[in-house]
DNA sequence: CGAATCATGTCAAATATTTGACATGCCGAA
DNA sequence: TTCGGCATGTCAAATATTTGACATGATTCG
């Protein structure tokens, strides 16, 4: 059985694309901003317009210039991407993932665990 | 401060190297076989190829064909994607990725929400 | 032994992506 | 008003990716 064909994104607007969810939103110059390998900033104006045009982001006028955001809310994108990512690499099991997470030297804060505690007891009890 | 250049993997190669990933191993003709909009097999066999050069998959003789596989193990790619997207989507919170894998419709079995448990315990402890 | 089959390797063409030069318009400061 | 700075839009060139035709070698089967 063939796998559902992945997100039509190149490598570049991939990059855009995730900063934008990372930031929020931003203009052309926030964007090139967060770039290590920036290309020029009129480049990075045009991959935002194909972006736009392919329908993963919107633009809003801000006095004379565009300020950027994902047309899809984030949470919803985070988790469509989370569930793929634990799919490809921890067999589908959250825990997997999760011990993955906890494992790594990574720190998680113990404020993190007492959410993580709270989000485990509560989803038990919801079933 | 300009964030830290990505994989430089285009579309099909970061599919191929996720298919690889999901599959542990595989042959051109299995990998085709994942793919909904798969090239023909001479084109993947290419980018096989290509995605070796690279260094992102290597491949083991078996009889007349290659066996590729991923170059780094499963657990650590995916630990280095996993909070990429953590970074990327939850604001660097774990708790809040996995409360939206909790909330989402997704089905996480008890069995699952019992690691989880012990995975956290254990976390708070090791502190 | 051939012939059919299935594997890899090479390579140039087709396509997609990425890029920046240039043109134009708007706004605020001198 | 007039100029400088900064914004957007257009477009074709440069580059990278993707593709399949073709060549070649090994193995299997009749």
């Amino acid at each position: 059985m063939p796998k559902k064909a992945p997100l039509n994104l190149s490598r570049r607007e991939r990059q855009i694309l995730e900063i934008l969810y990372r930031l929020g939103s931003g203009t052309a110059a926030d964007v090139t901003a967060q770039m290590a390998d920036a290309p020029t900033y009129t480049t990075v104006r045009g991959l935002l317009r194909i972006l736009e045009n392919k329908g993963h982001i919107k633009h809003e006028q801000d006095g004379v210039r565009y300020v950027y955001s994902p047309v899809w809310p984030k949470s919803s994108a985070g988790t469509s991407v989370l569930s793929h990512v634990i799919k490809t690499f921890f067999n589908g099991s959250p825990s997997d993932a999760m011990a993955a997470l906890l494992g790594s030297s990574s720190h998680v804060s113990d404020e993190e665990l007492q959410r993580l505690t709270r989000l485990v007891e509560r989803a038990k009890k919801a079933r």
